[in-house]
DNA sequence: CTTGACCCTAAACTTAACTTCAGGGTTTAA
DNA sequence: TTAAACCCTGAAGTTAAGTTTAGGGTCAAG
């Protein structure tokens, strides 16, 4: 059934620019498409995924290289560069990981500003978010 | 106690170049320093916290400009402006939360791929990032 | 009193990630 | 059959985030 979808269809439905898809088919983030006799790029379903894929690992901070390197993951069961995709996969967790960590603690700390400002029950006059975060140090226990 | 450091000692113990420390004061991410009578950057060490705030909020994707106005950040009872501090940090705190829905999304799509890979119960001889997070779509039980 | 390891500024250069430009085909509604 | 709205390529331009270069002062050790 849906059918092909011309770039400016992609692009539309991704809030990506044309320009933009075409750059990073370029930069090997996506797989070359079908072209029509015209020599227009035909793009099918998946890629709708792939790009937002694409735009969410950006969005925490990872490069258009590691991007890449993650959407060319294939774990495939007969390779032998099986364990190579592996430790790959297992270095990008860790990162994952960690990004994890320093977004919980901004979280809190941000929270903490929100809850000093304007009605909160802490007498503080004055809050930063370093003093947020330092706060929060060595207390992972809330009272 | 704890003396000054200078530009030299703070790019050590931080791990951010010379360059880069006298780069973010331009750029209004660190205050201007104390001086000593030969003109020398003297940090204290609350620089210390700041570099490293910088870095950590880097790696989660924030630009220098979001990094900046994060640090900016002052709650002050007083003031009139705390209504938009607030909103401010609320917009940002939004954002965290996103980043950390995304992030989470990616680690168990990764954690899956290394689950199937060379060893991992399931039967599936191909497995991609993209494939990994389709199957977890509309499935956040664990069975 | 000089040499090596620091520090300073201003400005030019680099890289990643786009965006714009120049010049030209294609498709479709009027 | 033509004009608006698409599509194409290749190359130049832009912005953010540094890095490098050029041309100097400072300071502690020898």
């Amino acid at each position: 059934m849906a059918a092909y979808l011309r770039i400016g269809e992609l692009a539309k439905k991704t809030g990506v620019s044309v320009e933009t898809l075409r750059f990073y088919e370029k930069q090997g983030l996506l797989q070359t498409p079908h072209r029509s006799e015209s020599g227009y790029r035909l793009y099918d379903q998946q890629t709708l995924k792939q790009v937002s894929f694409i735009l969410r690992a950006k969005a925490v901070g990872f490069s258009l290289k590691d991007i890449a390197d993650l959407l060319a993951l294939e774990v495939n069961r007969e390779q032998e560069t099986c364990e190579s995709v592996k430790s790959f996969a297992e270095a990008k967790l860790q990162e994952i990981e960690n990004k994890l960590l320093e977004l919980q603690r901004m979280r809190d700390a941000l929270q903490q500003i929100t809850d000093a400002c304007c009605g909160g029950e802490k007498s503080a006059t004055h809050c930063t978010i370093l003093t947020a975060l330092a706060e929060g140090e060595n207390r992972p226990e809330h009272h």
